[in-house]
DNA sequence: CCTTGCCCTGACGCCGACGTCAAGGCGTAC
DNA sequence: GTACGCCTTGACGTCGGCGTCAGGGCAAGG
């Protein structure tokens, strides 16, 4: 199949596919008039690539999968470096994923933190006797 | 003080205090040699701003926590739309947080479905006659 | 005098994964 | 003939937040 083809059918595009084959990453044959010729194991490949991508994984990490694939394979993580790439890929979550937690914590803290002063100068405004107008806190003169 | 002092007192660059200004993020008056002159208070929104980078916040995200503090307030969270960026960013980081959970335990299950696999398989090469060679996949018990 | 050290503006480079033109070739259909 | 649709290559644009020159100024110190 050509290009356009292709792409359609994995959801991509043909500028992606000539990106990929830039890169090394999705060869192709060519037929008479210089067209790329895919068959059906490019599709394999493609997504798988585009699976991956789906993930967040880079292109280069896909490398590894789509060689397996290539080398016979029957899947594309049934080589150790797709597995070595699972692995670094699930520290690397579990890493981003707790810096975002602690991100999380901290700002909901502040929110919570700006909330509680808001409300308290509201208070103050809505009540004037309530809190001596010398009050340090509100600052309000 | 000049743009070299508060770059290092704010533990970053001149350069990026520089595209801050172009930004109009942080303006900076100029002295007489058309050197940038910057104050104590320069140094106050420029931390926060810092802060809220640190956090992964973008720059036009920080502009209303400056943009309060420039207008009188105690803090940069003082004011009603310092909080909606708060609130929004909370919601950013619960959907990616979730999203990367989910990713997270996808992979890793691939990882296992993989490895299992791999295991599988190196079990039949040990022990050749364990198993029958046209036995179906999955159901070695 | 020259060097050192700070400052200035302007402009290109970088990262990743493509999008979007520009300009042209080839085959088929009308 | 010519319009259409698919293909080709090449090259620039995008996004954010700066890094890194290039080229020059101004003041103090030796």
């Amino acid at each position: 199949m050509r290009i356009g083809e292709l792409a359609e059918r994995a959801g991509t595009t043909t500028r992606t596919l000539r990106y990929y084959e830039k890169r090394g990453l999705l060869p192709a044959r060519r037929d008479a008039h210089g067209h790329r010729d895919y068959d059906e194991r490019d599709l394999k490949l493609l997504r798988q690539i585009r699976t991956l991508r789906d993930f967040g994984f880079d292109l280069e990490e896909t490398r590894p999968f789509v060689e397996c694939l290539r080398a016979g394979h029957p899947e594309g993580d049934s080589c150790p470096a797709s597995l070595a790439v699972y692995r670094r890929k699930l520290a690397e979550l579990d890493a981003l994923i707790g810096e975002l937690r602690a991100v999380r914590a901290t700002v909901g803290a502040q929110l919570a933190r700006a909330e509680r002063a808001r409300d308290r100068l509201a208070a103050e405004a809505a009540v004037p006797g309530g809190l001596a107008p010398g009050c340090e806190l509100g600052g309000n003169q």
